[in-house]
DNA sequence: GGTCCACTGGAATCGCGGGCCG
DNA sequence: CGGCCCGCGATTCCAGTGGACC
């Protein structure tokens, strides 16, 4: 049934962006310098997750390249250091890319050297970002300006010091969740490329549009698992049990995506955690070191420390792949979803 | 109130893998 | 080639937290 897999992608971008026009115009006027050979104004983009605020700068920089000569680079902060995201910038612009260990000052001294002429730097989930400090760096860069990408704007801006607010000047603004109709506009666009026409009704696309509460991401990915639901189903068209059967699989099928993506050490943990129903800290380091030696056998890979367990603790909580619940000793660690098991630990027995 | 203690998370440090340079 | 230096994940150490129990 699924014609075009790839426009259900996360990284499809559409030909044409709906229902975005305001915020497309305000990244025109900040970026009009650039048009001129000068350096762009700043711009902060906040916003609820999955609302399209990657999808709008990717658009929007696409046009802008297309007919002026601007360099640009996107930089997905999460867990980045800021080596990390000075190392990322130069591997989007043209040249070397520079190997791991080089030292944090050079890799600030080629980026120095690499900007002669306009850049546009995309700070991507940028709340992910321990500090200020590869802000910094790049602020110093001349030609050099950036989109910031983040949740909270309010907490975000309270971590400048005082040189970064008088050295950024910021054009703010926030995408909001689409209403009902901007949504539905949006999947049928969707559907009309992805699908064989006449598979899905308007009335359907609303519906789902209203349950993901105009969240993009959701709603996209909805509408993927109800058509590949009607397929599994020989339905020669959606029906209405595929769309409603649709939003848990999509919720699953994205904590899947996550954990698939995540070493061996947090795929075990996760396993501990949803094979036991749910467990305190120790009860789940215990169980941890009753089967480490069994587990690791034949991986090439040693159990880690405690420590190292509540760092990748924490990234499964990041990755909302388990919820933390309590304080201290009554802390319990539970999968959010017991459904979703790891794809490289089956049949694990404890 | 006071003490206990399991657990958390920050900071310092270690060591491995890999590029660089004489 | 061998020594050097880097980043980064892992480890070690430890102060802080707050419910349990007296």
């Amino acid at each position: 049934m699924i014609a075009d897999p790839a426009v259900f992608d996360d990284e499809h971008l559409p030909r044409r962006l709906l229902h975005r026009e305001a915020a497309v115009d305000h990244l025109s006027r900040a970026w009009e310098p650039a048009l001129g050979g000068d350096r762009a104004h700043d711009v902060l983009i906040h916003g609820p997750p999955g609302v399209g605020k990657t999808a709008l700068t990717r658009h929007s920089l696409k046009k802008l390249t297309g007919h002026v000569d601007v360099q640009t680079a996107h930089v997905r902060c999460l867990g980045k250091t800021t080596a990390g995201v000075v190392r990322s910038v130069l591997h989007d612009l043209p040249g070397s890319d520079p190997s791991v260990n080089v030292p944090r000052e050079d890799l600030c001294i080629q980026l120095q050297e690499r900007v002669t002429s306009p850049v546009i730097v995309v700070l991507d989930e940028a709340d992910g970002l321990p500090s200020t400090d590869a802000l910094d760096r790049l602020v110093d860069v001349e030609n050099l300006s950036v989109v910031v990408i983040c949740h909270n704007p309010d907490e975000w801006l309270s971590r400048l010091d005082g040189r970064l607010r008088r050295r950024l000047s910021f054009t703010e603004f926030g995408l909001d969740r689409y209403h009902v109709d901007e949504l539905a506009d949006i999947l049928e666009a969707r559907a009309r490329r992805g699908l064989p026409s006449g598979v899905i009704t308007r009335e359907q696309l609303e519906a789902i549009a209203d349950k993901v509460a105009g969240v993009a991401r959701k709603g996209i990915q909805a509408l993927r698992q109800a058509a590949l639901l009607a397929e599994e189903r020989d339905h020669s068209e959606i029906e209405s049990d595929d769309v409603a059967d649709a939003f848990e699989r999509a919720k699953r099928y994205i904590l899947e995506q996550n954990l698939k993506s995540l070493p061996f050490h947090h795929q075990l943990l996760y396993e501990l955690i949803r094979v036991g129903g749910g467990l305190q800290a120790g009860e789940l380091h215990e169980r941890y070191e009753a089967v480490a030696d069994d587990v690791y056998r034949g991986r090439g890979q040693t159990p880690v420390s405690e420590r190292s367990r509540r760092l990748k603790l924490s990234k499964l909580e990041e990755y909302e792949l388990i919820k933390v619940e309590g304080v201290n000793r009554h802390r319990t660690y539970t999968a959010s979803d017991q459904e979703v098991e790891s794809p490289i630990l089956v049949n694990l027995t404890v």
